[in-house]
DNA sequence: CATTATTAGATAGTAGCAATATCTATCAAG
DNA sequence: CTTGATAGATATTGCTACTATCTAATAATG
């Protein structure tokens, strides 16, 4: 199919093809002449994916390379994939003042990792960015103990190993099994999150006697 | 304290504070004279929220305005206020064009808030949201039935139910019970997302016989 | 065969957002 | 009375995700 064709059936103007081409996001089309290229299934399904990890996961474009190059490159093996797909979904953690409530929050967040019994990479950056987060509740004036966070964490466990990881083809091809851990993680954790907010406004009306409006 | 110690404490630039006065993030200190304000303790509080929804939250400044413009109006009810706040946090969902595979989302979404006896306002943007998640899902070939969101759905209620809003002061002055419901959905939202994430990769490691490295 | 349309590939420009920078006219404090 | 800080206004920047334009080559069509 040609790039038009690719444009068309995707809903992806042209020029941002063009764009995703020169990004590297996108594998070029086999050139059949010096100005024709034959796109493929394989690009229109990778241009979906490249529009659910921007639109729906609000990757940066960036992110969105290192995530790809990884699925792609054959060499990686299967788990390191994994990991470098997990560390590009999260944001970049800016580096914090080293106080002592800083100090405080990151051992806090090993502590837990220990008690889960989690294997989980040391200097993982999540590490970091969950700190961040029980920094910033402290900060506000919550009361974000370690151990409020556990039952979080026992229902993200519950949910990564019965739904999420139980769906992931890890005996087929490396590639689907990569495609279906970002589907996975960034998709469903979408999801999630819009339910937990839906569960918000349902749960508020409950309290406040409040019917929803007609 | 004026505005050099309010930048000092805070550790946001004093043009930075200046650009959220601006734009009517942070009510404007008691003038003292022509050039000085008296800045106080809800000031700080505030930046802090404002840094917060900005840094963790991802919410874009248009979204914190409507946010805290909801919290400040004493003439809001509360569970109007708490509905005005869900609605800022989530994004804008583009309209897609009206195939009957999103009519299909669409529906479903409704029959599982439905099924789920969630009492949610019949046009809430939340619906939408998770219609794309679920559409995008299905576009990208995942077998995302709408039995699939419920255990999701569940999750994100007991949640919910037992720690958000359990801890929010319903009861209390206003303003807090409005705080409370932001920093809840929106860092607690934040925290489990890590978590999930984390426990991603822990599941990784078990499932592919994969150590972390030391 | 001539004309029109399409494409690859290169380069430049745009829109939106979150800041930063700069400038002036005041004040405040030593 | 001189130095420094501040309010308020206006302008500029840096980044990101596109979007537009141009050229040379090629394909499709009458």
């Amino acid at each position: 199919m040609r790039i038009s064709q690719l444009s068309a059936e995707s809903g992806v103007p042209i020029p941002t093809i063009k764009y995703y081409l020169r990004e590297g996001l996108l594998p070029p089309g086999e050139a059949t002449s010096a100005t024709r290229a034959e796109y493929g299934e394989r690009h229109l399904r990778r241009l979906r994916l490249i529009r659910a990890l921007l639109e729906i996961g609000r990757l940066p474009v960036a992110s969105i390379r290192k995530v790809l190059a990884a699925v792609e490159d054959e060499e990686t093996p299967l788990h390191r994939m994994l990991g470098t797909v997990h560390y590009a979904i999260g944001p970049d953690v800016e580096p914090h003042p080293d106080t002592a409530e800083w100090q405080q929050a990151r051992a806090d967040v090993d502590a837990l990792i220990d008690q889960l019994g989690w294997a989980v990479s040391p200097n993982a950056p999540t590490r970091d960015e969950l700190a961040q987060t029980l920094f910033t509740l402290r900060s506000l004036g919550a009361e974000a103990g370690r151990e409020s966070l556990i039952p979080y964490a026992r229902l993200a466990e519950q949910l990564v190993r019965e739904r999420e990881m139980a769906t992931i083809p890890l005996d087929g091809p490396r590639d689907a099994a990569a495609e279906a851990l970002v589907i996975g993680t960034v998709l469903y954790g979408k999801a999630f999150d819009v339910l937990r907010r839906i569960a918000h406004e349902a749960e508020s009306a409950r309290l406040l006697n409040a019917h929803p409006e007609h």
